[in-house]
DNA sequence: CCACTAACGCAAATTATTTGCTTTTGTTCA
DNA sequence: TGAACAAAAGCAAATAATTTGCGTTAGTGG
């Protein structure tokens, strides 16, 4: 039996897993990326780099790991008023955190390995939030876009204008979901 | 001055460029891709490793001058009837051939390069090709959606889902197609 | 507590990358 | 045209990263 998949607590394996990133972490806020090493990642984890080499392959998948595991959200949406606002407030700092320096380099990690097994865990992660919102949405009563509506016309076109173009601003933001509200 | 910047066609430079791009396309068809290395490039183009190296710094960005190339459409939309119908029948094909094997891969060396020039570049070739349409339906005098509705609400979802998620299909282009046009 | 095995450590072998220096090639200007 | 110049390429040695075989350690299950 596998270690790595769903590893125990307190485990070895789960051990290294945990050095590992903290010191990819650490690195990555600290030096520039280009200089991140597996034997540099490797030395600061206390472990050897054929460690690293085995278990994620390339730098590439590491990376695409520990951002992903950085763009796992810790906590729902806020709570402010209406369902509306709730989701305005969630997606500016969905779309600010994503357009940042550090998320941007985050989301092309994640898209740039070569397992999507990451990026889709991502793309998971937001869904699982939004659903978070409809549900709220349904529960008070008030009209609420669908999921495959804001994926589709709010998250899309914020992600597609980080990855290729400039940053989104918050107006832009806002003008996405009012377009995507029912019976405006 | 740079014989880089604009090479000259006959040029030394430029003959070293196609002789790298194509040596890296062929690779990319014909093995795998963990198996294409810079050695190996340089050998099947006539050149020395180094030369790649210090041209563009490494295999993420060759990668992606070479996707971008290849992302640069050859022609202009097909004009089979309608404004509309030209349209449809663009974004399918464009659709296709990013969530083809080869296009994923290509969208994803694009985004992975360190300099985000190439995917400006990918993007801009997009835009390019959209306001062709768009110049003939108002040329025509049909009523068409603006460049920002047609990047935001058909090309972000479409490039959203194969990045993250799967293929869109045919059916799912159309709808983001009808839900765009106006005085539907 | 013992047997078992996944994951780790170590070190040698291989492969990729960097770099200083030389040579080639294309450009410019007299 | 043809010399002077500069950019890019070649070559080879030095460095760094990656792979791999084998022994060891530490969790797991009986």
């Amino acid at each position: 039996m596998s270690y790595r998949e769903n590893p125990r607590p307190g485990g070895r394996s789960a051990r290294v897993q945990a050095a590992v990133h903290q010191s990819v972490r650490d690195m990555l806020a600290t030096m520039d990326r280009a200089d991140v090493t597996i034997p540099l990642i490797a030395q600061r984890a206390n472990v050897t780099p054929s460690t690293i080499y085995r278990r994620w392959g390339d730098l590439q998948e590491l990376l695409a790991d520990v951002a992903a595991s950085r763009l796992q959200p810790e906590s729902e949406p806020a709570r402010i008023g209406s369902a509306r606002r709730d989701l305005e407030v969630w997606v500016e700092q969905y779309a600010d955190e994503m357009a940042s320096g550090v998320g941007r380099q985050m989301l092309r990690d994640v898209l740039s390995a070569a397992d999507g097994a990451n990026a889709e865990r991502c793309s998971g992660y937001t869904q699982h939030q939004l659903a978070a919102l409809i549900a709220r949405a349904q529960k008070s009563g008030e009209p609420f876009p669908t999921q495959a509506e804001l994926m589709d016309h709010v998250i899309s076109p914020i992600i597609y204008r980080i990855l290729f173009d400039q940053a989104p601003g918050a107006d832009y933001v806002r003008e996405l979901i009012a377009k995507v509200m029912p019976q405006s």
